[in-house]
DNA sequence: GAGCACTGC
């Protein structure tokens, strides 16, 4: 069947889905989803949006014998706004017929609901207890293009689990171009035909966007993004302004350049109100963008990738575009991960364009030259997905324990870098979470299961033994939110919040510092107004208290309870931070002031959020969480150790490496 | 003596 598109937003008076190739429109399938009835719901040519098929299957009885029709989103929010909106149209309760899960948060009905909002990776986690996801009779993969690492892993579960249930339909949505691949990656390979049902739909935006482009390419995108929001100002019409850069630092130079100039504008012309926008702000500040511009003003929001799909801003009429993008990326050779400025992917700059004509129609500004952008070897179709650029050992941890050992077997949507594939084995079999059958051994099939990476599961199994899994439990959350600690821009403020994050440090390092914060919270009854009171991030705090009752139900159903408080004995918790990230460890350097770590992976710097920036240890030795490539390599979040305590680990290691 | 795109379980 030949893959046809439709014009967006529009189904043919009378038609069916099922019909919907026939028709013109944004629909592409190759199988019709007929078997319970087509969809009848256009009686008028009403135009039919991507968040309403879950509810044309609904009431077309795909959901009937207690089936479920799923809904997946890569992010959390959308889950949640969509499941509310599609629950008020559909006249029900949220939680009722229409529901959602979410991490912490499920809003379902195990007998009552029948269309379900959930994030990728949720229903990744559903398959390893149903593999067959059997309650299912539709699923749609919504923002594919996206290609999460959980997407993708999900795509892959999913077309496996479609030889073995043929009666399962898919839909992938996907808004870019490569909608076509999506639909030669289910219908190619052996026992995949043209009737696999898939839909693929596209997005269209809701009003035209204007693009414009520089002549020439410019050297400064923040002083030219600078230049084109004051051309702005003085010689369009009314409207708000998105200014997209690539982080914190180039952002405040953007604002502090447009602050400056503020005085400079003719008199009687409209006020310029220039917000800063990313992910590491406290909520007030970034609520500050949603606010209306002020009287007589108009609002420049200047932001990171997060105002792209994450954040969505009305009244917005301007876009201007650096062209760039922070993306991470990681080095299995070396294990490390790094943080790189990149040109952005086309699909990425319409995007982002996009945003210009979410109220009217709007005009962007791309701050390089068209041909830049029709270059494909400068700015690539689509940004080369999570897989291909992310530490494989969890993931492939997980396929594991869905029984998926064959990793060359399983049909990728896109390969994962061979090199990568097996640094990740290798560390799964030196961790003894995999034995050397490539199978997973006992206690990787327990670890495959908690939401944490190895280092941490590891550590809060032995807890138990240590005697210390109150802390550890705390430590585990408190390390995997991020930004614990509010760093204003620099000034007096700065010195304050440094001030303030005294008060919790401990001689001991990081670990320790962030429980105490922790316990700080609790105590004074984890209000937004103390955390600003003592420069804390509330909302990554809260998500911390989450992260641990969360983690003290796996505690509990893994037998490794009663949990027990170490009372303030320092050393059983090193040492049990010790059994799970032994292999992170590192000797201090005295002539350089620098650290090396035992893996060979040559000079490393303390972060400066670190509490021990400013001291060297006493013993020459401290554990660290993670590393990261910056200007130079960092270790983040540090403990003072005792040598010693490696020793046992460290012949452990040496053993599975050498064959000693 | 100096820094951190964004998600997700």
């Amino acid at each position: 069947m030949a893959l046809q598109f439709w014009k967006p937003g529009t189904v043919a008076p009378g038609s069916s889905l099922d019909r919907a190739t026939e028709a013109e429109g944004h629909v592409l399938q190759s199988a019709p989803l007929t078997a319970a009835g087509g969809i009848q719901a256009q009686r008028e040519r009403l135009p039919i949006f991507k968040h309403q098929l879950p509810q044309y299957l609904y009431e077309s009885g795909w959901a009937a014998q207690g089936h479920v029709i799923a809904c997946t989103q890569p992010r959390r929010v959308a889950a949640t706004s969509v499941a509310t909106r599609v629950a008020q149209e559909v006249g029900t309760l949220l939680g009722d017929e229409v529901g959602y899960t979410i991490r912490f948060e499920d809003v379902s009905d195990k007998e009552r609901t029948r269309i379900k909002y959930m994030t990728d990776g949720m229903l990744f986690r559903e398959t390893m207890r149903d593999p067959l996801l059997s309650k299912y009779s539709v699923i749609m993969i919504d923002e594919a293009h996206e290609r999460s690492i959980y997407t993708d892993l999900l795509l892959g579960i999913l077309k496996k689990v479609r030889r073995k249930r043929p009666a399962l339909r898919l839909i992938v949505s996907s808004a870019t171009l490569d909608a076509t691949s999506f639909h030669e990656y289910f219908t190619t390979g052996e026992g995949c035909t043209q009737q696999d049902a898939v839909i693929i739909s596209l997005e269209g935006r809701m009003f035209p966007v204007e693009v414009a482009y520089l002549k020439e390419p410019c050297s400064d995108y923040v002083m030219e993004a600078v230049r084109i929001v004051w051309e702005i100002h003085l010689r369009q019409g009314p409207g708000d302004v998105l200014v997209f850069l690539t982080g914190r630092e180039e952002i405040d130079r953007c604002i502090s350049e447009i602050a400056e100039r503020i005085p400079t504008l003719p008199k009687g012309s409209l006020g310029l109100q220039p917000l800063p926008l990313y992910a590491g702000l406290t909520t007030d500040a970034q609520l500050a963008v949603f606010q209306p511009a002020e009287k007589m003003s108009r609002k420049v929001v200047v932001s990171t990738n997060i105002a792209e799909a994450s954040v969505t801003i009305d009244g917005i009429k301007f876009v201007v575009d650096c062209g760039f993008v922070k993306i991470r990326t990681y080095n299995a050779k070396t294990t490390l991960s790094r943080l790189t400025v990149v040109p952005t992917s086309r699909a990425s700059a319409t995007q982002r364009a996009g945003r210009a004509g979410r109220t009217s129609p709007g005009i962007c500004f791309r701050l390089y030259p068209e041909s830049a952008f029709n270059d494909r070897s400068i700015m690539p179709t689509t940004t080369p997905p999570e897989i291909v650029r992310t530490d494989l050992t969890m993931p492939i941890l997980q396929l594991k324990a869905l029984g998926i050992d064959d990793l060359v077997k399983f049909e990728w949507v896109t390969n994962p870098p061979a090199e990568g594939v097996l640094r990740a084995l290798e560390a799964l079999i030196g961790a003894g979470m995999v034995g050397d059958d490539g199978r997973l051994t006992l206690v990787g099939e327990k670890v495959a299961e908690w939401p944490v990476e190895v280092n941490i599961a590891r550590a809060l199994f032995s807890s138990k033994e240590y005697k210390c899994s109150e802390e550890m439990l705390t430590i585990a959350a408190m390390v995997s939110v991020q930004d614990v600690f509010v760093i204003p821009e620099g000034g007096s403020a700065g010195a304050l919040a440094e001030l303030e994050r005294r008060k919790f440090t401990a001689e001991e390092g990081d670990h320790l510092t962030l429980l105490n914060a922790y316990n700080a919270f609790i105590r004074y009854g984890s209000s937004l107004s103390w955390c600003r009171q003592h420069a804390l991030n509330f909302r990554a705090l809260s998500r911390a208290v989450s992260i641990r009752s969360q983690l003290k139900k796996y505690m509990q159903r893994f037998g490794l309870t009663p949990l027990q408080s170490c009372e303030g004995d320092a050393q059983r918790l090193r040492r049990c931070i010790v059994a799970g990230f032994w292999k992170n460890a590192a000797r201090f350097v005295e002539s350089e002031g620098t650290f090396r770590g035992v893996r060979g992976e040559g000079v490393l710097y303390i972060h400066p959020s670190s509490v021990m920036f400013t001291r060297k240890p006493r013993t020459g030795w401290v554990i660290f969480h993670e590393m990261e490539e910056t200007k130079k390599t960092h270790i983040r979040i540090i403990t003072e150790i005792e040598p010693d305590w490696l020793l046992e680990y460290g012949h452990k290691y040496v053993d599975k490496r050498t064959g000693q």
